[in-house]
DNA sequence: AAACGCCGCAACCGCCGAGGT
DNA sequence: AACCTCGGCGGTTGCGGCGTT
């Protein structure tokens, strides 16, 4: 079966169109409407395939097309929706007037994609990048004396460190691994040394309280049972934590199994082919547009909660992360991005357009639904 | 001024589902 | 049921413009 490709090779012309090609289409259509595609190159005199006028057509001579650049609310629109729908870009593209898809999806590609990745947000979960909320659970349930939960969250990052390119330092993963295996191995052990101390420091205590390190017997004790270079890692594991912990970072998150998602930015969708699957309700985290990397606009309550991070947080994300395709910016102390290059810092009002609200108008879910 | 590389966007490609015969 | 046409969609490509060296 199949279907004989639509342009076949019949010397019918490829390529961009020219301002008589245009001329032809437009005045086509002007009088004899859209429809029939197949037949509407031959009647209009044109040596194109229907599906390229048609292309045409919709995506650039349309007269409802409005052009030039996305203003601010149309971003946040499009973020905001794809969210929600994905690569449904036929279907972002009915919710913003004037735009096609095709426009809609070089957008994405092109500019908004990118600049999620700089600010450590994956464009396709909407959720901040795995490497910068999974290691910390698993350090966390290791910490917090739950082996079964750091198992099941390191598997899981291996899985996806197989399958894509490394999201995570693959030296941290090992060191990961290195103190899980000790904990499976030597429970008693670890619970004598690590958990008696850390659980009180990790799990219970208030990050002011938590700048005294666990007490150093167990290093030794350590050693003795591990063949090998294993004190830089407890080392490296040790200054680790005490930057997370000293830092603040997530006193709250030695239990979340969907780190990067909360309840209440939870979503119940239909979309696609199940029938009712949860979808992230992203809700970003402002950075500061002023000169003042201090300036943090006031935030709801729950709004870092919500991202499993804490406000005050200046953990160092770039020393955890390795580079996939496209490399985050580094976060400066007070949590402001960086941006580099002159097209970012034109574009630097990154700051708003990540906390919105969408416009009922533009998203009704029960459309969507 | 020329060469080079990057980026954005228009256009193409291949697949799919709906509907008709 | 099988086959075909058509419109539509998402992913990808390639070219032109622009900045940098």
């Amino acid at each position: 079966m199949g279907r004989a490709p639509c342009c076949d090779k019949n010397g019918l012309k490829k390529g961009p169109w020219t301002t008589e090609e245009d001329a032809l289409l437009v005045d086509y259509v002007q009088k004899h409407g859209t429809g029939n595609w197949r037949n509407l190159p031959k009647n209009a005199g044109l040596e194109r395939c229907g599906k390229s006028c048609r292309l045409r057509w919709t995506n650039y001579l349309r007269p409802d097309i409005k052009r030039g650049r996305f203003s601010f609310e149309e971003e946040e629109t499009i973020i905001q929706l794809h969210s929600i729908l994905g690569n449904k870009w036929s279907a972002i593209a009915a919710r913003l007037p004037g735009r096609t898809d095709n426009e809609i999806k070089n957008y994405w590609n092109t500019h908004i994609r990118k600049r999620l990745l700089k600010m450590g947000i994956d464009p396709v979960t909407h959720a901040p990048r795995i490497d910068l909320l999974d290691l910390s659970s698993i350090l966390s349930s290791y910490m917090c004396n739950n082996p079964a939960a750091a198992l099941l969250n390191l598997s899981s990052l291996l899985s996806s460190t197989q399958q894509q390119q490394p999201l995570v330092n693959p030296e941290l993963l090992r060191l990961a691994t290195n103190l899980l295996s000790i904990k499976q191995e030597n429970p008693e052990l670890c619970s004598q040394n690590y958990n008696l101390h850390d659980q009180n420091q990790l799990c219970n205590s208030q990050p002011q309280n938590s700048q005294v390190l666990p007490p150093l017997q167990s290093h030794d004790q350590l050693q003795d049972l591990i063949q090998g270079d294993f004190s830089a890692d407890v080392a490296k594991m040790k200054q680790l934590m005490q930057v997370i912990n000293a830092e603040g970072y997530s006193p709250n998150m030695t239990n979340f199994n969907c780190p990067t998602v909360s309840q209440e930015n939870m979503v119940h969708s239909n979309l696609g082919a199940d029938h009712q699957t949860a979808v992230c309700q992203p809700s970003y985290v402002p950075c500061t547009t002023s000169s003042d990397p201090t300036n943090i606009p006031d935030l709801p309550e729950n709004y870092f909660q919500s991202l499993n991070y804490n406000r005050s947080s200046d953990f160092s994300f770039d020393s955890v992360m390795s580079t996939p395709y496209s490399s985050p910016t580094a976060l400066n102390s007070s949590g402001t991005y960086i941006n580099s290059s002159t097209e970012d810092e034109k574009e630097s009002y990154c700051s708003d357009w990540l906390k919105f609200e969408i416009p009922e108008s533009v998203l009704d879910i029960n459309d969507i639904m």
